[in-house]
DNA sequence: ATGACTGCAAAGACTTTGCATCTTT
DNA sequence: AAAGATGCAAAGTCTTTGCAGTCAT
């Protein structure tokens, strides 16, 4: 027997919370987000219904950072950057792993393949600066 | 100044123990399988050298899989298959994102890529098997 | 009314850390 | 002797969960 979905308040305020922005939130950022409009939010919430969308397939997880998990209402393939300094996670719209290295996978090794990630580390800009303001202080 | 690194058992234990497995291990396993060899081992330190390792690029981490981090001891570009199901984390040899994604991530986009991670989920042929098998005494 | 959804707070799981002690050099 | 490494246990974070109350259908 498939479980009925009712319609929430909350649910639809977090959903629309993740998709409304670029930052590819943790559940803390969302629960921080909402709180103000919605004072009696809970943070168990936030995480029920993160896990309810991912299920669903509505939200993907991009992976814990700096401790924390990162959710995205894309779901359509793209990459990701993740910066090693600040933690954020910016899209990499253009930037695809190979086509056919999943079936590649699938033959070559007999998984069942049913995603794949593809994520660069290293600095953002805004981090690449500071790190280079640094060096020239600590260099004088 | 620099600090001084000693040598001490544990530490070239925990390495060992990380070089001589391909299960790509969590902090827990590594610290189960030396605790018989070494009673006084504690969790700790085994997380303090598997930090020393990443920091000194001895060891990379290949994310967290099921609440846990898991470490690779295989530092050359390569990429994982991870299983949903069991958790298991295999190495995939011979399969890599494109060469010139990298490059091509700094030009466009501005960040100072320094690694990259190209990630598979799915199921396992062993996983694929018992799900499959479920499927066959539920549908009798 | 039924059962899904939530708030709250406690519990859980993994990881980090302070401090006294032991080791390496 | 100096400073790094460790054991132990406490603390810290993030996440999950049980239960009673609330809300959608």
């Amino acid at each position: 027997m498939e479980r009925t979905v009712r319609y929430s308040k909350k649910r639809e305020a977090i959903l629309s919370a993740i998709q409304g922005t670029s930052c590819h939130p943790s559940a803390e950022w969302v629960y921080r987000q909402l709180k103000p409009r919605h004072p009696d939010l809970s943070l168990g919430t936030v995480y029920r219904n993160l896990d309810f969308f991912r299920q669903r397939g509505q939200v993907q997880s991009v992976g814990v950072v700096q401790g924390q998990e990162r959710f995205d209402a894309t779901v359509t393939p793209h990459s990701h950057f993740i910066c090693n300094c600040c933690g954020s996670v910016s899209d990499l719209p253009g930037i695809h792993p190979e086509t056919g290295l999943e079936q590649a996978v699938s033959s070559q090794y007999g998984f069942a393949v049913e995603r794949c990630k593809l994520t660069f580390y290293g600095l953002c800009p805004s981090c690449l600066h500071q790190d280079q303001n640094f060096k020239e202080e600590s260099s004088s």
